[in-house]
DNA sequence: TGTTTTACATTCAATTGTGTATGGAAACGC
DNA sequence: GCGTTTCCATACACAATTGAATGTAAAACA
Protein backbone atom coordinates (compact mmCIF):
# COMPACT_ATOMS: atom_id res chain seq x y z
CA UNK A 1 0.00 0.00 0.00
CA UNK A 2 1.30 3.64 -0.40
CA UNK A 3 2.56 5.58 2.31
CA UNK A 4 0.74 8.13 3.52
CA UNK A 5 1.06 12.18 4.65
CA UNK A 6 1.46 12.11 8.04
CA UNK A 7 -1.80 13.94 8.78
CA UNK A 8 -3.56 11.68 6.60
CA UNK A 9 -2.17 8.95 8.74
CA UNK A 10 -2.76 11.04 12.21
CA UNK A 11 -6.59 11.30 10.59
CA UNK A 12 -6.77 7.33 9.93
CA UNK A 13 -5.54 6.58 13.70
CA UNK A 14 -8.73 8.78 14.82
CA UNK A 15 -10.79 6.99 12.61
CA UNK A 16 -9.62 3.92 13.88
CA UNK A 17 -10.44 4.84 17.27
CA UNK A 18 -14.00 6.71 16.72
CA UNK A 19 -14.56 3.11 14.87
CA UNK A 20 -13.31 0.91 18.36
CA UNK A 21 -15.42 3.39 20.16
CA UNK A 22 -18.86 2.39 17.73
CA UNK A 23 -18.16 -1.57 17.91
CA UNK A 24 -17.16 -1.18 21.47
CA UNK A 25 -20.44 0.27 22.02
CA UNK A 26 -22.28 -1.75 20.28
CA UNK A 27 -20.93 -5.23 20.63
CA UNK A 28 -18.76 -4.72 24.06
CA UNK A 29 -15.17 -4.57 24.29
CA UNK A 30 -14.58 -8.35 24.15
CA UNK A 31 -17.09 -9.32 21.67
CA UNK A 32 -15.49 -6.97 19.14
CA UNK A 33 -12.31 -8.33 17.23
CA UNK A 34 -9.33 -5.70 15.46
CA UNK A 35 -10.59 -6.95 12.38
CA UNK A 36 -13.94 -5.34 12.54
CA UNK A 37 -12.55 -2.08 13.91
CA UNK A 38 -10.45 -2.01 11.36
CA UNK A 39 -13.06 -2.65 8.82
CA UNK A 40 -15.41 -0.07 10.78
CA UNK A 41 -12.81 2.62 9.91
CA UNK A 42 -12.08 1.22 6.15
CA UNK A 43 -8.72 -0.13 6.81
CA UNK A 44 -7.26 -3.51 7.65
CA UNK A 45 -5.87 -5.33 11.06
CA UNK A 46 -2.02 -4.21 9.09
CA UNK A 47 -3.36 -0.18 10.22
CA UNK A 48 -4.18 -1.03 13.71
CA UNK A 49 -1.16 -3.23 14.21
CA UNK A 50 0.65 -0.35 12.71
CA UNK A 51 -0.84 2.16 15.07
CA UNK A 52 -1.57 0.22 18.56
CA UNK A 53 -0.06 -2.93 20.06
CA UNK A 54 -2.78 -4.84 20.63
CA UNK A 55 -6.40 -4.41 21.51
CA UNK A 56 -5.74 -3.35 25.69
CA UNK A 57 -3.07 -0.22 23.86
CA UNK A 58 -6.17 0.56 21.60
CA UNK A 59 -8.18 0.90 24.63
CA UNK A 60 -6.09 2.97 26.64
CA UNK A 61 -5.86 5.30 23.76
CA UNK A 62 -9.37 5.73 23.83
CA UNK A 63 -9.69 6.81 26.82
CA UNK A 64 -6.62 9.21 26.86
CA UNK A 65 -8.90 11.07 24.27
CA UNK A 66 -11.28 12.41 26.75
CA UNK A 67 -9.08 14.29 29.57
CA UNK A 68 -11.40 13.55 32.79
CA UNK A 69 -12.06 17.10 33.93
CA UNK A 70 -12.33 16.62 37.55
CA UNK A 71 -9.41 18.95 38.49
CA UNK A 72 -10.72 21.52 35.89
CA UNK A 73 -13.64 21.67 38.43
CA UNK A 74 -11.87 21.53 41.70
CA UNK A 75 -10.15 24.84 40.19
CA UNK A 76 -13.34 26.28 38.70
CA UNK A 77 -14.32 25.99 43.02
CA UNK A 78 -11.28 27.72 43.81
CA UNK A 79 -11.94 30.43 41.27
CA UNK A 80 -15.37 30.89 42.28
CA UNK A 81 -14.57 30.24 46.35
CA UNK A 82 -13.39 33.97 46.21
CA UNK A 83 -16.73 35.68 45.24
CA UNK A 84 -19.30 33.09 46.86
CA UNK A 85 -19.42 30.66 49.80
CA UNK A 86 -17.67 27.08 49.98
CA UNK A 87 -21.20 25.59 50.14
CA UNK A 88 -22.35 27.49 46.88
CA UNK A 89 -19.18 26.86 45.31
CA UNK A 90 -19.32 22.94 45.64
CA UNK A 91 -23.12 23.38 43.82
CA UNK A 92 -21.47 25.53 41.27
CA UNK A 93 -19.31 23.17 40.38
CA UNK A 94 -21.67 20.08 40.43
CA UNK A 95 -23.58 21.85 38.22
CA UNK A 96 -21.07 22.30 35.61
CA UNK A 97 -19.77 18.75 36.44
CA UNK A 98 -23.20 17.68 34.84
CA UNK A 99 -23.60 20.49 31.94
CA UNK A 100 -20.18 19.03 31.11
CA UNK A 101 -20.91 15.37 31.24
CA UNK A 102 -24.02 16.60 29.21
CA UNK A 103 -22.42 18.33 25.93
CA UNK A 104 -19.39 16.40 25.11
CA UNK A 105 -21.33 13.23 23.56
CA UNK A 106 -17.60 11.25 23.60
CA UNK A 107 -17.17 11.77 26.65
CA UNK A 108 -20.62 10.12 27.48
CA UNK A 109 -19.79 7.15 25.36
CA UNK A 110 -15.92 6.50 26.21
CA UNK A 111 -17.62 6.53 30.07
CA UNK A 112 -20.40 4.23 29.22
CA UNK A 113 -18.00 2.22 27.62
CA UNK A 114 -15.73 2.17 30.17
CA UNK A 115 -18.31 1.44 32.99
CA UNK A 116 -20.87 -1.21 31.13
CA UNK A 117 -18.91 -2.38 27.89
CA UNK A 118 -15.73 -3.83 28.78
CA UNK A 119 -14.86 -6.23 31.64
CA UNK A 120 -10.99 -6.13 32.68
CA UNK A 121 -8.87 -7.88 30.25
CA UNK A 122 -4.94 -8.22 29.30
CA UNK A 123 -3.63 -5.66 31.60
CA UNK A 124 -6.46 -3.13 31.44
CA UNK A 125 -8.86 -2.59 34.86
CA UNK A 126 -11.63 -0.61 34.35
CA UNK A 127 -12.52 -1.09 37.87
CA UNK A 128 -9.59 0.78 38.87
CA UNK A 129 -9.90 3.31 36.98
CA UNK A 130 -13.03 4.11 38.24
CA UNK A 131 -12.15 3.88 41.63
CA UNK A 132 -9.31 6.48 40.93
CA UNK A 133 -12.05 8.81 39.13
CA UNK A 134 -14.35 8.42 41.80
CA UNK A 135 -11.63 8.94 44.94
CA UNK A 136 -10.35 11.60 43.03
CA UNK A 137 -13.90 13.66 43.23
CA UNK A 138 -14.62 12.18 46.70
CA UNK A 139 -11.09 13.69 48.31
CA UNK A 140 -12.14 17.00 46.51
CA UNK A 141 -15.45 17.02 47.95
CA UNK A 142 -14.17 16.39 51.22
CA UNK A 143 -11.64 18.78 51.43
CA UNK A 144 -14.08 21.82 50.23
CA UNK A 145 -16.64 20.52 52.73
CA UNK A 146 -13.99 20.98 55.49
CA UNK A 147 -14.10 24.50 54.59
CA UNK A 148 -17.78 24.88 54.98
CA UNK A 149 -17.86 23.24 58.09
CA UNK A 150 -14.82 25.60 59.23
CA UNK A 151 -17.01 28.85 57.67
CA UNK A 152 -20.23 27.14 59.68
CA UNK A 153 -21.81 27.22 56.69
CA UNK A 154 -23.12 23.29 57.67
CA UNK A 155 -26.24 22.06 59.53
CA UNK A 156 -25.40 21.45 62.70
CA UNK A 157 -26.33 17.58 63.01
CA UNK A 158 -24.19 17.11 59.28
CA UNK A 159 -20.71 16.16 59.76
CA UNK A 160 -18.18 16.92 56.78
CA UNK A 161 -17.72 13.60 56.54
CA UNK A 162 -21.39 12.55 56.33
CA UNK A 163 -21.95 15.53 54.13
CA UNK A 164 -19.04 13.95 51.76
CA UNK A 165 -20.58 10.16 51.23
CA UNK A 166 -23.96 12.18 51.17
CA UNK A 167 -22.82 14.09 47.75
CA UNK A 168 -20.86 11.72 46.68
CA UNK A 169 -23.02 8.87 46.52
CA UNK A 170 -26.23 10.76 45.18
CA UNK A 171 -23.75 12.15 42.37
CA UNK A 172 -22.49 8.32 41.79
CA UNK A 173 -26.09 7.27 41.77
CA UNK A 174 -26.98 10.01 39.34
CA UNK A 175 -24.63 9.30 36.91
CA UNK A 176 -24.53 5.70 37.16
CA UNK A 177 -28.44 5.52 36.60
CA UNK A 178 -27.73 8.08 33.71
CA UNK A 179 -24.64 6.31 32.03
CA UNK A 180 -27.00 2.77 31.93
CA UNK A 181 -29.37 5.05 28.99
CA UNK A 182 -28.07 8.25 28.50
CA UNK A 183 -31.19 8.49 26.04
CA UNK A 184 -33.50 7.89 28.88
CA UNK A 185 -33.56 11.27 30.56
CA UNK A 186 -30.97 14.52 30.94
CA UNK A 187 -28.75 14.06 33.82
CA UNK A 188 -28.20 17.75 33.89
CA UNK A 189 -32.42 18.35 34.02
CA UNK A 190 -32.78 15.47 37.10
CA UNK A 191 -29.49 16.19 38.17
CA UNK A 192 -30.21 20.54 39.34
CA UNK A 193 -33.07 19.79 41.38
CA UNK A 194 -31.33 16.94 43.04
CA UNK A 195 -27.70 19.18 43.94
CA UNK A 196 -29.51 21.93 44.77
CA UNK A 197 -32.10 20.57 47.23
CA UNK A 198 -29.27 18.39 48.74
CA UNK A 199 -27.08 21.19 49.16
CA UNK A 200 -29.71 23.49 50.45
CA UNK A 201 -30.64 20.77 52.99
CA UNK A 202 -27.53 21.35 53.83
CA UNK A 203 -27.31 24.51 54.81
CA UNK A 204 -27.53 25.12 58.61
CA UNK A 205 -30.69 26.17 59.22
CA UNK A 206 -31.31 28.72 56.64
CA UNK A 207 -35.14 28.24 56.77
CA UNK A 208 -35.84 29.41 53.37
CA UNK A 209 -34.40 26.97 51.47
CA UNK A 210 -33.85 27.50 47.64
CA UNK A 211 -35.15 24.70 45.43
CA UNK A 212 -35.78 26.26 41.84
CA UNK A 213 -37.52 23.84 39.97
CA UNK B 1 -17.64 -42.50 33.22
CA UNK B 2 -20.38 -44.46 35.89
CA UNK B 3 -23.20 -42.35 36.11
CA UNK B 4 -24.05 -40.66 39.75
CA UNK B 5 -26.61 -40.80 41.94
CA UNK B 6 -29.38 -37.84 41.65
CA UNK B 7 -28.48 -36.01 44.89
CA UNK B 8 -24.52 -36.51 43.49
CA UNK B 9 -25.37 -34.79 40.36
CA UNK B 10 -27.59 -31.90 42.11
CA UNK B 11 -24.47 -31.21 43.75
CA UNK B 12 -22.04 -31.05 41.02
CA UNK B 13 -24.30 -28.77 39.47
CA UNK B 14 -24.35 -26.90 42.57
CA UNK B 15 -19.99 -27.00 42.27
CA UNK B 16 -20.18 -26.54 38.65
CA UNK B 17 -22.16 -22.79 39.43
CA UNK B 18 -19.76 -22.58 42.18
CA UNK B 19 -16.83 -22.83 40.18
CA UNK B 20 -18.35 -20.34 37.63
CA UNK B 21 -18.61 -17.61 40.27
CA UNK B 22 -15.46 -18.05 41.43
CA UNK B 23 -14.34 -17.74 37.62
CA UNK B 24 -16.22 -14.56 36.62
CA UNK B 25 -15.24 -13.11 39.49
CA UNK B 26 -11.74 -13.53 38.88
CA UNK B 27 -11.03 -13.19 35.90
CA UNK B 28 -14.01 -11.83 33.90
CA UNK B 29 -16.99 -13.73 32.10
CA UNK B 30 -15.80 -13.47 28.64
CA UNK B 31 -12.32 -14.51 29.71
CA UNK B 32 -13.39 -17.12 31.24
CA UNK B 33 -13.54 -21.05 29.33
CA UNK B 34 -16.08 -23.30 30.14
CA UNK B 35 -13.15 -25.68 30.41
CA UNK B 36 -11.32 -23.39 32.86
CA UNK B 37 -14.96 -23.79 35.21
CA UNK B 38 -15.23 -27.52 34.88
CA UNK B 39 -11.91 -27.70 35.85
CA UNK B 40 -11.97 -25.57 38.38
CA UNK B 41 -15.01 -27.84 39.55
CA UNK B 42 -12.80 -30.56 38.99
CA UNK B 43 -15.01 -32.19 36.38
CA UNK B 44 -14.49 -31.73 32.27
CA UNK B 45 -16.83 -30.16 29.95
CA UNK B 46 -18.79 -32.78 29.43
CA UNK B 47 -20.68 -32.34 32.68
CA UNK B 48 -20.76 -28.31 31.73
CA UNK B 49 -22.46 -29.21 28.91
CA UNK B 50 -24.42 -32.20 30.37
CA UNK B 51 -26.06 -29.26 33.02
CA UNK B 52 -26.22 -26.30 30.65
CA UNK B 53 -26.70 -25.46 27.48
CA UNK B 54 -24.18 -23.17 26.93
CA UNK B 55 -22.18 -20.18 29.03
CA UNK B 56 -25.29 -17.62 28.58
CA UNK B 57 -27.36 -20.28 30.02
CA UNK B 58 -24.49 -21.16 32.63
CA UNK B 59 -24.91 -17.42 33.56
CA UNK B 60 -28.15 -17.32 33.54
CA UNK B 61 -28.84 -19.73 36.17
CA UNK B 62 -25.94 -18.47 38.32
CA UNK B 63 -28.31 -15.52 38.55
CA UNK B 64 -31.35 -17.44 39.18
CA UNK B 65 -29.46 -18.66 42.64
CA UNK B 66 -29.65 -15.58 44.38
CA UNK B 67 -33.27 -14.29 44.75
CA UNK B 68 -33.40 -10.27 44.32
CA UNK B 69 -35.51 -9.36 47.75
CA UNK B 70 -36.67 -6.13 46.79
CA UNK B 71 -40.44 -7.40 47.01
CA UNK B 72 -39.78 -9.08 50.19
CA UNK B 73 -38.34 -5.09 51.20
CA UNK B 74 -41.77 -3.64 50.02
CA UNK B 75 -43.44 -5.99 51.82
CA UNK B 76 -41.81 -5.21 55.09
CA UNK B 77 -42.71 -1.53 54.59
CA UNK B 78 -45.68 -2.60 53.94
CA UNK B 79 -46.18 -4.36 57.66
CA UNK B 80 -44.35 -1.67 58.92
CA UNK B 81 -46.15 0.73 57.76
CA UNK B 82 -49.67 0.26 60.17
CA UNK B 83 -47.28 1.15 63.42
CA UNK B 84 -45.01 3.78 62.34
CA UNK B 85 -44.85 6.56 60.00
CA UNK B 86 -44.54 6.22 56.66
CA UNK B 87 -41.49 7.88 56.31
CA UNK B 88 -39.82 5.75 58.87
CA UNK B 89 -41.26 2.64 57.00
CA UNK B 90 -38.62 3.81 54.16
CA UNK B 91 -35.78 4.63 56.37
CA UNK B 92 -35.89 1.10 58.37
CA UNK B 93 -36.63 -0.94 54.73
CA UNK B 94 -33.94 1.42 53.50
CA UNK B 95 -31.64 -0.18 56.79
CA UNK B 96 -32.63 -3.74 56.15
CA UNK B 97 -32.03 -3.39 52.45
CA UNK B 98 -28.22 -2.31 53.38
CA UNK B 99 -27.98 -4.88 56.19
CA UNK B 100 -29.55 -8.13 53.95
CA UNK B 101 -26.69 -7.05 51.06
CA UNK B 102 -23.89 -7.24 53.83
CA UNK B 103 -24.89 -10.56 55.01
CA UNK B 104 -25.17 -12.69 51.99
CA UNK B 105 -21.93 -13.03 50.40
CA UNK B 106 -23.47 -15.16 47.51
CA UNK B 107 -25.70 -12.04 46.38
CA UNK B 108 -22.56 -9.88 47.01
CA UNK B 109 -20.39 -11.82 44.65
CA UNK B 110 -23.32 -12.14 42.24
CA UNK B 111 -24.19 -8.65 41.65
CA UNK B 112 -20.37 -7.92 42.00
CA UNK B 113 -20.10 -10.03 38.75
CA UNK B 114 -23.15 -8.49 36.92
CA UNK B 115 -22.40 -4.85 37.89
CA UNK B 116 -18.48 -5.09 37.31
CA UNK B 117 -17.35 -8.61 35.59
CA UNK B 118 -19.44 -8.83 32.55
CA UNK B 119 -20.49 -7.32 29.54
CA UNK B 120 -23.53 -8.33 27.55
CA UNK B 121 -23.05 -11.36 25.58
CA UNK B 122 -24.93 -14.20 23.95
CA UNK B 123 -28.63 -13.06 24.67
CA UNK B 124 -27.46 -12.01 28.53
CA UNK B 125 -27.72 -8.06 29.11
CA UNK B 126 -26.43 -7.25 32.08
CA UNK B 127 -27.79 -3.87 31.87
CA UNK B 128 -31.41 -4.58 31.34
CA UNK B 129 -30.89 -6.55 34.27
CA UNK B 130 -29.62 -3.77 36.14
CA UNK B 131 -32.39 -1.62 34.79
CA UNK B 132 -34.88 -3.76 36.04
CA UNK B 133 -34.02 -3.89 39.75
CA UNK B 134 -33.02 -0.24 39.74
CA UNK B 135 -37.17 0.50 38.34
CA UNK B 136 -38.58 -2.04 40.77
CA UNK B 137 -36.45 -0.21 43.71
CA UNK B 138 -37.60 2.93 42.39
CA UNK B 139 -40.61 2.85 41.47
CA UNK B 140 -41.33 1.25 45.17
CA UNK B 141 -39.51 4.44 46.62
CA UNK B 142 -41.67 6.56 44.91
CA UNK B 143 -45.14 5.01 45.68
CA UNK B 144 -44.43 5.54 49.36
CA UNK B 145 -43.04 8.90 49.53
CA UNK B 146 -46.25 9.68 47.77
CA UNK B 147 -47.90 8.22 51.27
CA UNK B 148 -45.95 10.44 53.02
CA UNK B 149 -46.32 13.64 51.45
CA UNK B 150 -50.06 13.07 52.07
CA UNK B 151 -49.49 12.58 54.92
CA UNK B 152 -47.95 15.66 55.38
CA UNK B 153 -44.48 14.11 56.15
CA UNK B 154 -41.73 15.91 53.75
CA UNK B 155 -41.00 18.77 54.49
CA UNK B 156 -42.38 22.32 52.51
CA UNK B 157 -39.97 22.32 49.66
CA UNK B 158 -39.77 18.79 48.96
CA UNK B 159 -41.62 17.35 45.65
CA UNK B 160 -42.19 13.17 46.07
CA UNK B 161 -40.50 13.11 43.02
CA UNK B 162 -37.41 14.69 43.74
CA UNK B 163 -37.35 12.98 47.41
CA UNK B 164 -37.55 9.43 45.30
CA UNK B 165 -34.57 10.54 42.75
CA UNK B 166 -32.07 11.44 46.12
CA UNK B 167 -33.29 8.52 48.01
CA UNK B 168 -32.66 6.43 44.89
CA UNK B 169 -29.00 8.28 43.81
CA UNK B 170 -28.07 7.94 46.75
CA UNK B 171 -28.53 4.15 47.73
CA UNK B 172 -27.65 3.71 43.75
CA UNK B 173 -24.49 5.41 44.21
CA UNK B 174 -23.72 4.10 47.76
CA UNK B 175 -23.89 0.44 46.68
CA UNK B 176 -22.12 1.05 43.06
CA UNK B 177 -19.16 2.53 45.82
CA UNK B 178 -19.23 -0.35 47.61
CA UNK B 179 -19.72 -3.00 45.14
CA UNK B 180 -16.68 -2.19 43.55
CA UNK B 181 -14.75 -3.50 45.97
CA UNK B 182 -16.59 -4.48 48.90
CA UNK B 183 -13.74 -5.55 51.45
CA UNK B 184 -12.78 -1.48 51.18
CA UNK B 185 -16.09 -0.75 53.41
CA UNK B 186 -19.07 -2.29 55.61
CA UNK B 187 -21.86 -0.70 53.09
CA UNK B 188 -24.56 -0.99 56.43
CA UNK B 189 -21.94 1.03 58.61
CA UNK B 190 -21.22 3.49 55.93
CA UNK B 191 -25.05 4.03 54.92
CA UNK B 192 -27.02 3.51 57.91
CA UNK B 193 -25.53 7.33 58.63
CA UNK B 194 -26.72 8.18 55.08
CA UNK B 195 -29.90 6.99 54.85
CA UNK B 196 -30.59 8.63 58.63
CA UNK B 197 -29.67 11.80 57.52
CA UNK B 198 -30.65 11.99 54.57
CA UNK B 199 -34.55 11.08 55.50
CA UNK B 200 -33.98 13.15 58.90
CA UNK B 201 -33.43 16.30 56.63
CA UNK B 202 -36.87 15.21 54.30
CA UNK B 203 -38.49 15.56 57.16
CA UNK B 204 -41.24 18.32 57.84
CA UNK B 205 -39.62 20.49 60.00
CA UNK B 206 -38.71 18.84 62.94
CA UNK B 207 -35.78 20.74 63.95
CA UNK B 208 -34.56 18.09 65.99
CA UNK B 209 -33.06 15.76 63.73
CA UNK B 210 -31.96 12.41 64.50
CA UNK B 211 -28.43 11.63 63.59
CA UNK B 212 -27.61 8.74 65.55
CA UNK B 213 -24.11 8.19 64.46
C1' DT C 1 17.57 12.39 -6.94
C1' DG C 2 18.49 8.39 -4.62
C1' DT C 3 17.89 6.20 -0.37
C1' DT C 4 15.47 5.26 3.63
C1' DT C 5 11.58 5.08 6.27
C1' DT C 6 6.67 5.05 6.76
C1' DA C 7 1.99 3.41 6.54
C1' DC C 8 -0.36 0.35 5.61
C1' DA C 9 -2.30 -4.55 3.05
C1' DT C 10 -1.77 -9.38 2.68
C1' DT C 11 -0.65 -13.82 4.11
C1' DC C 12 0.55 -17.44 7.39
C1' DA C 13 1.10 -20.11 11.55
C1' DA C 14 -0.58 -21.10 15.89
C1' DT C 15 -3.70 -20.93 19.55
C1' DT C 16 -8.06 -21.07 21.68
C1' DG C 17 -12.74 -21.98 22.47
C1' DT C 18 -17.02 -24.00 21.04
C1' DG C 19 -20.48 -27.50 19.95
C1' DT C 20 -21.30 -32.15 19.14
C1' DA C 21 -20.76 -37.00 18.73
C1' DT C 22 -19.52 -41.05 20.92
C1' DG C 23 -18.63 -44.26 24.76
C1' DG C 24 -19.28 -46.46 29.14
C1' DA C 25 -20.57 -47.73 33.63
C1' DA C 26 -23.59 -47.30 37.14
C1' DA C 27 -28.26 -45.96 38.88
C1' DC C 28 -33.00 -46.33 38.22
C1' DG C 29 -37.68 -48.24 36.87
C1' DC C 30 -40.23 -52.34 36.47
C1' DG D 1 -32.34 -58.99 37.09
C1' DC D 2 -32.72 -56.65 32.89
C1' DG D 3 -33.25 -53.06 29.86
C1' DT D 4 -33.20 -48.17 29.86
C1' DT D 5 -31.77 -43.88 31.10
C1' DT D 6 -28.61 -40.87 33.25
C1' DC D 7 -24.29 -38.54 34.14
C1' DC D 8 -20.22 -37.51 32.70
C1' DA D 9 -15.40 -38.22 30.12
C1' DT D 10 -13.16 -38.33 25.85
C1' DA D 11 -12.40 -37.28 21.17
C1' DC D 12 -13.12 -34.60 17.02
C1' DA D 13 -14.31 -31.11 13.72
C1' DC D 14 -14.86 -26.39 13.13
C1' DA D 15 -14.63 -21.36 13.37
C1' DA D 16 -12.70 -17.24 15.18
C1' DT D 17 -8.70 -14.36 16.59
C1' DT D 18 -4.35 -13.22 17.27
C1' DG D 19 0.50 -11.86 16.41
C1' DA D 20 4.03 -11.82 13.34
C1' DA D 21 6.16 -12.02 8.88
C1' DT D 22 6.36 -10.24 4.49
C1' DG D 23 5.39 -7.14 0.60
C1' DT D 24 5.10 -2.48 -1.38
C1' DA D 25 4.58 2.00 -3.05
C1' DA D 26 4.79 6.46 -1.84
C1' DA D 27 6.37 10.15 1.39
C1' DA D 28 10.21 12.10 3.78
C1' DC D 29 14.78 13.32 3.91
C1' DA D 30 19.56 14.26 2.74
Amino acid sequence: MARKTKAEAAATREALLDAAEDMFMEHGVARTSLEQIARQAGMTRGAVYWHFKNKGDMFRAMLERVHMPFQDLVDEIEALEHDVSSLEAIRLACLQGLERFEQHPRARRVHAILVHRCEFFSDIDPIAMQQEIADECRDSLYQHLLISQQQQMLADDLTPEVATDLLQSMLSGLFHEWIRDPDRFSIYDRGVPLVNQLIGMMHRSTPAARADR
